[in-house]
DNA sequence: CTACCATTGTACCAGATGGTACATGTACCA
DNA sequence: TGGTACATGTACCATCTGGTACAATGGTAG
């Protein structure tokens, strides 16, 4: 069966997902997933080798959960952000948004094998958001600042949502963001100065 | 001399904010610090012992640059932004921030001895935030989603930047986002809807 | 049937890990 | 002077680590 390894990577990043990818060893790992460490071996190379394939499909996911941002027609930015945001958001992927997260600071750290996360992880999201503010009539410069701006504020508020737990908060603030956000869309009274 | 331990742990900080916490072992770290793991068994008692005082002395750092949020008189609430940013931001400071997102990441996947930096990482930094906001007349509904996006904002920024080191685009987003801030407070002509 | 190939189990390895035992040094205090 | 408390070096321990050697499956194609 070709898809044997798939599978076993796919059962690696829910349990890592689950249990964390810092502290566990190739042992613990394979005992979770109901195998043995020679298999992660055999399958993966090293320990690195499964680490690197962990993060692609990490990325992967988040590139699905990005694919969905495409605009629906007649849909406002506004209501794209929120739509978005209920999908990002959803407890069902807090442990992927986790894993997400440690990866990304041990990659900021510079652990083998994880930094070529880095390479993407703004770019990638920025440019659709870009293309959307554009669309929306702000100037390259106002949409790349707006766009950076957006990420952020996902990011951090993922953040604070995973620390807290606090959903009402968290959709409060962002909720406040999208809409400052719209006020400063062109083709309205200009609300700034 | 009661403070051998005090400096030993502060370049201990200094060590794993440069070369990363969750790869190195008790001897790697003594030997970046001219000393033997022994020494920091007989200080610390453990290496989680040592995880948790490096996370306390991390904690305590971060709560000294938020010390210096204090308000100036006569400041906007904007400027007084505008200079924290400038403060946090500082690339003297980002060993110190890759260690705080590297230890919040683990921390967040339940790693023993980090995890009471979640209890404070949101609130403690919420609180004054809020009260400044309130001071600049928001409701409190207001104040308490704006401080929660503004954090959010300022920790998605710093990710960016320290992923990205794209000083320039970091700011202009942040200038984005007060400048948005500043027109949502009241007392002006109203932005929205 | 046989030959082959992917897969898996068992056993092992050398090295690193966190932690301990114990001896030694060194300063200060009586 | 002697003692006492902190500090440090040396040596060691059991355990775990990632990785390997080799044999045994099992299916499949000739």
């Amino acid at each position: 069966m070709v898809d044997a390894k798939e599978r076993l990577l796919a059962a690696a990043v829910d349990y890592v997902a689950e249990h964390g990818i810092g502290t566990k060893s190739l042992r613990q790992i394979a005992a979770g997933l109901g195998t043995s460490h020679r298999m992660l071996i055999y399958h993966f190379g090293s320990k690195q080798g499964l680490l690197v394939e962990i993060i692609r499909t990490v990325e992967a996911r988040q590139r699905a959960v990005l694919a969905d941002l495409a605009h629906e027609p007649g849909e406002s930015a506004g209501d794209m952000a929120r739509r978005f945001w209920r999908r990002i958001s959803d407890p069902a992927l807090w442990p992927n948004v986790r894993l997400f997260f440690e990866v990304y600071g041990q990659a900021l750290q510079g652990r083998p094998g994880t930094t070529h996360l880095l390479d993407d992880v703004v770019h990638a999201w920025l440019d659709p958001i870009i293309a959307l503010g554009m669309a929306q009539g702000l100037s390259e410069q106002d949409a790349q600042a707006a766009a950076r701006l957006g990420l952020a504020v996902t990011r951090g508020l993922l953040l604070d949502l995973l620390t807290t737990g606090d959903r009402a908060a968290a959709d409060a603030a962002m909720e406040r963001y999208i809409t400052g956000y719209e006020a400063q869309l062109p083709g309205r009274a200009s609300p700034l100065s």
